[in-house]
RNA sequence: GCCCCGGUAGCUCAGUUGGAUAGAGCAUCUGCCUUCUAAGCAGAGGGUCACAGGUUCGAAUCCUGUCCGGGGUACCA
């Protein structure tokens, strides 16, 4: 198991401090015992980090002590603050942490070369595999995201999903689970009738080229304002589809086309994009386990007929019942997702599995799973059989727009390639103007058209970054000129810093070893960019904990901020103090700083979805 | 109506398992490139944490109520 250097000196803290308490309180500590509150392992919980780095490592507030040891909390914290000095002092690892009281807290300090050496000595061994540990062995955690809808673009709403589901899926793999990322298309429902319908009517006079995808949407788009005026429309493509369901040949084949149409698009996209997927499957594919889940259904007695559709009423004021069949006998969305939740259990056993759907299908998820846990409950099925509490609906909010000029075009799709295509451009623009070499020794091409690679690399990013930035649940904003803006808290920020990283071992032209003198790393910005390296395998845990990959985001920000100031930092006389000098031992130290902090922002880069450029 | 989510600096957001003077970025203003990438760094100004009660030694954080915004509310997905 990976353990951190402030892990360590947390516990040797704590057990200290329960000692202290131990002595210095012996009344309390007979009546209460060390059961209770002064026990090593309660203390260690409630440890927490101070407000401000500058104040220690990490910090034990004493104030829920008071009313039990009849002390003002300040009082207890300088008298067990010196005891835990004093016995520290006749420990063998005497001088590794340090105390001090301030106003009801005890602040600890740890020894900056210790901290240091295990930190920086933990990174350059275990490189990329820093933060990682085997906890998800042997256990199969699902991601479902994208799952766009097929004949319809790829627009900027499904980015959050693909992002999110993207990065959950290598942050769930660096803690050793088996993870099977799904992208679920959309291809199958009510809306492929419109489609055929479409097609079918408007094709001719609009000279549609059936391998464009924009042409398909584009019919689209037309379906839907004719369907305005005339509702007969509707009907029609209920129709279609139902006739497509029952496997006829012309829907068919019209399906297929628009099927293949559309998926080489998303592969471009996703290509571009980076993302990847361990399965590609659909709707449709689900098309023969509909009947046997529902046949479950009816057997364990939970389905019943209203209004003339199959249905299962939920028994819960606040969920509308479950539409298995629609008056006409298709099925919906929700019958798919049911067949769905009970062939990927059959089939994986999952530990966990999640659906990286937007919060507005909140509803139609918890429908969905309470089917499944009272057809569990019904069948009697012994627990370890029951997927109920194992699947999750990863939600997250709306992407808005608030820029004017775009929202006065409501209603007009924002294809996501076009936003892709004017990131790349303007990063195409400042790599000319800052490093116009890169651009005449491109030789690798962007997938969007005439770029050279690193453009499309860090307009991309930038575009990414936009969607992991932000607190799942929340909406946000798109807002073009944040969105393309490389500085600040931006994706080419980050990308920027670690190709300066890159830069430095580069010319440094030193091997990195382990064996140089920490003592050269003890000042505070050097330590503060350690203590933030050595927090972030918590913060990986953190992030799949909470789903948020976002966690990784903010930690890469204040890692790149507290380096590049070490970086831009002047001594005494005002000129630069550098890394690279003709002191060698201190070049030694600094390099293997400069090396540590490049792995982890490689390894957080790579998590969030992003490149991470050597030069730009 | 009911249910879910949100409301923190001019803007976009952190901070919400209760803790120490509420933090970043953008924008505005002032500095810093003859040697390691200035897509950077240093600094200034900018706050009724939507509002009102309550719990607590301590509330942006927990509870109650109100207001504002977004979403959902069976035959779309």
């Amino acid at each position: 198991m990976n353990t951190t250097t402030v892990d360590k000196f947390r516990m040797q803290f704590s057990a200290t401090a329960a000692l202290a308490f131990r002595e210095l309180y012996p009344e309390a500590y007979q009546a209460t015992g060390d059961s209770q509150v002064f026990a090593a392992s309660d203390i260690a919980a409630m440890i927490e980090k101070p407000k401000d780095a500058s104040m220690g490592r990490f910090a034990l507030p004493v104030f829920r002590f008071s009313k039990l040891l009849g002390a003002k909390p300040p009082e207890i914290a300088s008298s067990v603050s010196g005891k835990v000095n004093n016995l520290l002092a006749d420990s063998a690892e005497a001088a590794l942490i340090s105390t001090e009281s301030i106003a009801g807290f005890i602040n600890i300090r740890t020894e900056p070369k210790a901290q240091a050496q295990e930190t920086i000595g933990r990174i350059l061994e275990q490189r990329e595999k820093y933060g990682a540990d085997n906890s998800g062995r042997d256990q199969t955690v699902l991601v479902e995201y994208s799952s766009v809808n097929i004949a319809r673009p790829f627009g900027v709403g499904h980015l959050r999903t693909t992002i999110l589901g993207n990065s959950l899926r290598r942050v769930f793999g660096k803690f050793g689970y088996n993870v099977v990322g799904i992208n679920f298309l959309g291809d199958w429902g009510t809306q492929f009738g419109k489609m055929i319908v479409a097609y079918q009517k408007y094709a001719g006079e609009e000279n549609t080229n059936k391998e464009d995808v924009k042409d398909l949407v584009r019919l689209y788009v037309r379906f839907h304002e004719e369907a305005e005026k005339d509702d007969s429309l509707n009907d029609q493509a209920r129709k279609a589809f139902q006739l497509l369901e029952q496997g006829d040949a012309e829907m068919l084949h019209l399906w297929e086309q628009f099927k293949n149409v559309s998926l080489k698009e998303f592969h471009r996209i996703y290509e571009i994009l980076g993302v990847e997927f361990d399965v590609i499957t659909g709707e449709a594919a689900l098309n023969d386990k509909m009947e046997p889940v529902i046949e479950r259904l009816k057997k364990a007695n939970l389905t019943s007929i209203s209004d003339g559709a199959l249905i299962v009423d939920l028994k819960d004021d606040q969920l509308p019942p479950a539409l298995l069949k629609k008056q006409d006998g298709a099925t919906l969305y929700a019958t798919r997702d049911i067949a769905g939740l009970a062939e990927r259990w059959e089939k994986y056993h999952f530990a966990e599995s999640l659906y990286v759907v937007g919060s507005s299908q909140a509803d139609h998820f918890k429908q969905a799973f309470k089917v499944m846990a009272m057809l569990e409950e019904a069948e009697g099925l012994p627990e370890e059989d029951r997927m109920t509490g194992k699947v999750k609906h990863i939600l997250f909010g709306w992407v808005k727009f608030g820029d004017k000029t775009l929202s006065t075009r409501a209603g007009k799709i924002i294809f996501l390639e076009d936003v892709l295509i004017r990131a790349t451009e303007l990063a195409m623009e400042k790599v000319a103007e800052k490093s116009p070499e890169l651009i005449e020794q491109s030789t690798q091409k962007s997938g969007l058209g005439d770029y050279p690679k690193i453009a499309e690399d860090i307009g991309v990013g930038a575009v990414i970054f936009s969607q992991m930035s932000v607190r799942r649940q929340k909406d946000v904003s798109f807002i073009w000129e944040e969105v393309l803006s490389f500085e600040g808290e931006s994706g080419p920020y980050l990308q920027y810093t670690h190709a300066r990283l890159s830069s430095l071992l580069k010319n440094g032209g030193l091997e990195i070893t382990p064996d140089i003198d920490f003592s050269l790393l003890v000042g505070d910005e050097e330590q503060r960019v350690i203590e933030l390296l050595d927090d972030y395998p918590q913060v990986l845990k953190d992030a799949a904990r909470d789903y948020e990959p976002y966690l990784i985001t903010a930690q890469l920000l204040k890692i790149a901020a507290a380096f590049n100031k070490v970086y831009q930092r002047k001594d005494e006389t005002g000129r630069s103090d550098k890394i690279i000098s003709d002191d060698l031992p201190r070049t030694r130290a600094r390099l293997a700083l400069v090396s540590a902090v490049r792995t982890v922002i490689a390894d957080g880069l790579y998590l969030l979805g992003l490149k991470a450029p050597e030069k730009m």
